[in-house]
DNA sequence: AGCGCTCGAATTGCATGCAGTTTGGGGCCC
DNA sequence: GGGCCCCAAACTGCATGCAATTCGAGCGCT
């Protein structure tokens, strides 16, 4: 995807972002599931390359809010709560809303190809495995994302889809993904129309029944795991040692 | 200066990002204008870190868009164009009326009155320097989007909003910052008031003036400067070297 | 048996060193 | 005098080494 524009530059590309290229994939196709250890040697050997550049790459994953990273700590990947995911559907409803806005009536034939293509390509997927149809159908939003030729949206969205994508593998039971796919198709009709009030009300429902197909409940005390369930007391002390409570006063 | 805001956390903090918010807050005060080389060694030197970090704090920041950065050639701040400005902008409007939307009717009276305290800052600071008052202004919007408790909306207001003040710097005339303020002041009642509606109007009025009036024109001879009006003729070179048109064929 | 403690292995935080690239200024040729 | 080239200084890309911290298994105590 990043080769779009790459017709003669074989071999200048940051290690780093190749690293992270790869882990981002690996990520949101669910091999590295959340909480997964990412040590930066292993990292390191299995890319072939040194700590230094793994961690580099580490830290712009954290930027990214895919990867955690705490002082002294083996990274680890993101585990976002409910209340993130939900927070990270909206703010995505608002920029793609943003997107489809700028492109309505904007796109050429060319581009109105491409994106029938890609929804092909999601349709031919239904077969294999959900990461695959996971990642296809979040490549769909980058790609239009692109097309408004707005860096800022497209690292955005690309960011924001990202995070979506890792929450789905916490949050979500096995899903359809066909219904997504026939949203698509409205959203590239409706775009091609150039009905902009149209494709945003199409883009904010489509994302919305995505997050709520996805994040089933808020299951208040059935989070993940206890670590899930005592993350907002620990929030005092994530900075410093633990308080340790039972402690008990002793001689010596 | 690292001991700014270390109540107990006297040596945790990351030197990374000590250097990060040194660098950010530098480049919205404009006391590094677009395009100021930041040469690894230099900074390391100027922090009393090694160059390991000086540069993994480079990568963040140009992570956020505010540092530009080209392999084997000095890291400089960010020059965005015109375009990319106003994109950053239609971004911003999008997230901030997010952000009143959700506040809305849901802050305490201890929330408001820190609003209010906030722009009494703004307000006496109308008599210092420029880049102070730009840079409580900005700050102003990073607080409404931490009240949101929503670390992506703090993230992505704060990152744009920067970026918005480094625009700023480039394309706007010294401007009235009066009448921010009072926009300012306007929001504040709206959202104790509990309009949604209203206040998500008064955001998005509020920012399109700002824009407006410190995006003149789009002067699509008058850039900066000639690095500026070349950029796009230079894309497809950027990757690689230079084609070296006037190269002479030559024995030896 | 259960719990805490301790110490070695694993891992991170950071600086330094080396190789490759870019830069820019002085000299050389025209 | 003007333009080109070459070379040294400056700078980046990356690996490695060392100190500090965390992790976890085994041991001893109760």
């Amino acid at each position: 995807m990043a080769a779009r524009a790459s017709s003669k530059t074989s071999e200048s590309a940051d290690k780093v972002s190749v690293i992270c290229r790869a882990l981002r994939r690996a990520i949101i196709e669910q091999a590295l599931e959340p909480g997964a250890k990412l040590p930066e040697d292993a990292l390191g050997e299995r890319f072939g390359v040194s700590r230094t550049i793994a961690r580099h790459a580490l830290g712009q994953l954290a930027a990214e809010g895919l990867v955690e990273l705490r002082r002294n700590r083996i990274a680890v990947v993101a585990t976002p709560s409910w209340q993130e995911a939900r927070d990270a559907f909206d703010v995505r409803i608002e920029l793609e809303r943003l997107v489809v806005r700028q492109l309505a009536s904007k796109l050429t034939k060319v581009q109105i190809a491409e994106l029938n293509a890609h929804v092909d390509a999601e349709d031919r997927a239904r077969g294999g495995t959900d990461a695959v149809s996971i990642r296809l159908a979040t490549e769909f939003h980058i790609l239009l994302a692109h097309m408004t030729n707005s860096p800022i949206l497209v690292r955005y969205v690309s960011e924001v889809a990202y995070r979506c994508c890792l929450t789905l593998s916490l949050y979500s039971r096995p899903h359809s993904t066909e219904c997504a796919i026939n949203e698509h198709r409205a959203i590239i009709a409706a775009l091609a129309k150039g009905d902009a009030a149209k494709v945003m009300e199409l883009m904010h429902h489509h994302l919305d029944s995505v997050a709520n197909r996805a994040l089933v409940a808020p299951t208040p005390q059935r989070g993940r795991d206890l670590l899930d369930i005592l993350a907002p007391y620990a929030d005092e002390v994530t900075s410093n040692r633990v308080v340790k409570l039972p402690k008990i006063v002793r001689r010596g």
